[in-house]
DNA sequence: CTCGTGTTTCGAAGTTTGTCTAAGTAGTAC
DNA sequence: GTACTACTTAGACAAACTTCGAAACACGAG
């Protein structure tokens, strides 16, 4: 295939990366680069209420309920998710700008003109 | 700030992943969650004409051509970027498909009515 | 206060990753 | 053919990451 002039939409294939912009966005991209984490980050986002209990979250996986509490902390270091502790449970939630800054960096600006 | 309901566009944030796509989507953001890779998309794809050649890539860091190669190689094993020799040089460019599924995963599905 | 449950921190394996040096392959020029 | 340039592969090593078990901390109930 040719298909020559399709990447010239997301920034991140606009204009090379200054070099502080990438060290800082490999930050935020390494905290999701891991299969745990993308889905604990989905699992939060998509929770009623946009909240979700740690006890619900360490259910759904074979880990141990450390290793999921290391994940989340990634993750708050990272300003992807809040955390509050409210009485017995602690309850987490996604930051869209945090989340959005990474779309924005690989998402098309104009739409590919659907049907 | 209260805002409770931004977080319910982006697709992560809508429903839960599943273990195998949380995997496949982990090893694409692997391979970007790296300064110098991102540095290296960035380059390739707001290179004129969508090509660069790892001569012009590797003179813009402080590191070593194997290096370099190996970075490249990351990318293009993950889909990222496609390459070919042309002669002397060797060219690489951009996957916009696969840099469009990074951006869909994040991207809001509704922008956020701008000003 | 004491107990039980939920969550985080600490310390320690085993694995993966980023970088290098050295050597190998592909192509041009003479 | 030989010599030179461009790029990749192979092997090695230090740093970082993932995971665990054990212990510590926080909170509500009795």
């Amino acid at each position: 295939m040719s298909a020559p002039a399709t990447a010239c939409c997301a920034p991140i294939a606009r204009e090379p990366l200054a070099e502080a912009e990438a060290a800082e966005l490999a930050v935020l991209l390494k905290a999701v680069a891991d299969p745990v984490r993308l889905r604990l980050l989905s699992m939060i986002g998509s929770h009623a209420g946009g909240e979700a209990c740690v006890c619900d979250l360490t259910d759904a996986f074979d880990l141990t309920a450390p290793t999921i509490s290391h994940h989340l902390k990634v993750l708050r270091t990272a300003g992807l998710i809040g955390g509050e502790r409210r009485g017995t449970w602690v309850y987490y939630w996604i930051v869209p700008e945090a989340v959005n800054r990474l779309g924005a960096l690989f998402a098309p600006l104009a739409e590919p003109a659907p049907a």
